[in-house]
DNA sequence: TGGACCTGTGTGAGCGTTAACATCTGAGTG
DNA sequence: CACTCAGATGTTAACGCTCACACAGGTCCA
């Protein structure tokens, strides 16, 4: 021990020779073990500081089997929801102490999921929170037996309902919602839906929301347009619909489709806000400087990620049982595409 | 032995017992060695998948001190590049065998540097990588001694000259020559910039690039107005310019910039693409449906990633002299807001 | 035919931590 | 004043793996 000179980091046993204490007590004043005298402590902490003493956490690791990880599953978007809930996620996991490893799936097939999840176990991770847009999700996630808790964030309405899965996410539904509603209250009475492909669980629960707000307020819901997510799409139902007969008013199921429909529009010389009223979804970075600014629904993603972390602590605690969902609130921001 | 009913998960002597090696023989499977029969290797390994052993790697991290894991540190900010840069980065990592810690720093001060760095060396991280775009960070880099390789994916004029540095990053410089070329060769003699933020190395380095190209172009570069990222300071910016002398042609230092500019011009009813031209930077999702469509230079973020892992591979390997940054080249995206 | 040298395998000692138990001290109690 | 008991500390044994070495048996050449 002598002849080390520096060569390797120094462990526990240097810290308590220095302090002229057993390694348990260091281990002691590391985890904030009460019983341990001021004083001595002290001394610990002192002999911790003077020679950059650092745990290992490896030999942590072994010992306890746990890490602080978390694993985190995402999409390999860089697609506006995913992306935003990671970071904010993320965020939350560091401020709770958590560390976040992270795989980015370009399909979430079961293997690919299975591999995922297989090295998270690998690496001991706490727990296992999967960002699960799509109903591929779904499936991937069904054959899933594992040993720590896993949290979906996800508004998939289907998963929902399985008793044991945890998930949290923002109330696409009610979004939906207040969107449709803006624009009936805007006097419109038949509101298109143009509608995000039907795989992905947000684009599912936008047009449910929209299609139940129509319901309640004893209009009929006009047969959506289903589309994808990209603004390309957007254009290109834009263009049918610029051709056709012309709706007052269209919900579209993201910002992306707003603004291919708007660019359609001002291509086919139709003003939007004016010959036509157009809501969107997400309030994108930008979304502010559409051509005309856009009304949009905003999700609150940081309040997601904390949400995320709350039932996580929860689940870890020991309370597994079926929890019910949470679900963050979105809000309608309003701009100049649903009228002036 | 026997009494563990499932209780903990099989380890290397388990399998060793079922397979009627010594524990040692397993690991020299596992870990590829080749002196082991092959009659010798099958057993082994269908005892592992029998009692679906899987490696704990706390215990090997433990005495190899190594974790097969990254440690990325980044930006907390939902921004186009950063997160492309993430996301790709994340792949080629996973594709190379490594796995990918992340912590997002809100700001890239000395103090949550250190304690990201230091929780990654915690967690024994192979190697650190951090993304890089601004110059706080160069600070905070710099004050760094950590005895793993350190990559930074920055354009960073300034660090690509310290020796020892790492650096990859898409050519920033280059981007905004050819934006600038492109527009000088539609005949505009006088080409704006609106910069971005000075403390972000991509913002330097486009101002500097677009400086160099009206250099060699022989005309005088004008003062450039240096803006925010956001499209709502480009919006600032356009109504300004409008209300004043309207310049020919805009070089934007990026999209959104560019997304405000037209809007305050829309605004205003100055006819972007025929009274004015604009180009932007980083082909943002959407930037196609601007109005009009945006003319703008597109990183390869993939690319960018493989680049990464491969200067990483390399460090490990050893060979950590003085390297040269790599640089990605970009490319312009020609569309009609720089004329029809 | 003997030793030098490979190939395949086993043995034992750590790696740095936590957990369980053992030990020692001094204060409080009847 | 012996007796319990809590507080503070030390001792020992895992945790599951890799590494360095030992060793058996075979091959090859002098």
């Amino acid at each position: 021990m002598s002849t080390d000179t520096g060569a390797r980091p120094p462990a526990m046993s240097d810290v308590a020779l220095a302090a002229g204490v057993s390694h348990q007590t260091v281990s002691r004043v590391l985890n904030g073990h009460p019983s341990v005298r001021p004083e001595t402590r002290l001394r610990v902490q002192d002999a911790i500081a003077r020679l950059g003493y650092r745990r290992n956490s490896a030999a942590r690791a072994l010992v306890t089997r746990r890490s602080d990880t978390l694993g985190v599953v995402t999409p390999a978007s860089a697609l506006y929801g995913p992306t935003s809930t990671l970071v904010a996620f993320e965020e939350a996991a560091r401020e709770a102490g958590w560390y976040v490893s992270v795989a980015t799936m370009r399909r979430f097939t079961a293997d690919s999921m299975r591999a995922a999840v297989e090295h998270f176990l690998d690496h001991g991770v706490d727990a296992l929170v999967v960002i699960a847009p799509t109903s591929e999700v779904a499936s991937a996630v069904q054959g899933l037996d594992v040993p720590v808790p896993v949290v979906l964030i996800s508004s998939a309405i289907e998963l929902r309902e399985r008793e044991g899965v945890l998930s949290v996410g923002v109330d696409q539904r009610l979004g939906a919602r207040l969107a449709t509603r803006h624009l009936l209250a805007r006097g419109h009475t038949r509101v298109l839906h143009v509608a995000g492909p039907q795989d992905w669980f947000d684009a599912q629960d936008r047009l449910a929301g929209w299609r139940e707000e129509c319901e309640a307020a004893g209009v009929t819901a006009p047969k959506p347009v289903v589309a994808g997510w990209s603004a390309d799409s957007g254009y290109e139902v834009g263009r049918k619909l610029a051709a056709g007969k012309l709706p007052e008013a269209i919900f579209a199921a993201n910002d992306q489709l707003a603004l291919g429909l708007e660019h359609a529009f001002w291509d086919a010389g139709v003003r939007v806000g004016q010959d036509v009223a157009i809501v969107g979804f997400d309030d994108e970075v930008g979304a502010a400087h559409y051509l005309p600014p856009l009304t949009t629904v905003r999700q609150d993603f940081v309040r997601l990620g904390s949400l995320a972390i709350d039932v996580l602590r929860q689940a870890l605690g020991g309370l597994t049982g079926r929890e019910a969902p949470r679900l963050v609130p979105p809000e309608i921001v309003v701009r100049r595409s649903s009228g002036v």
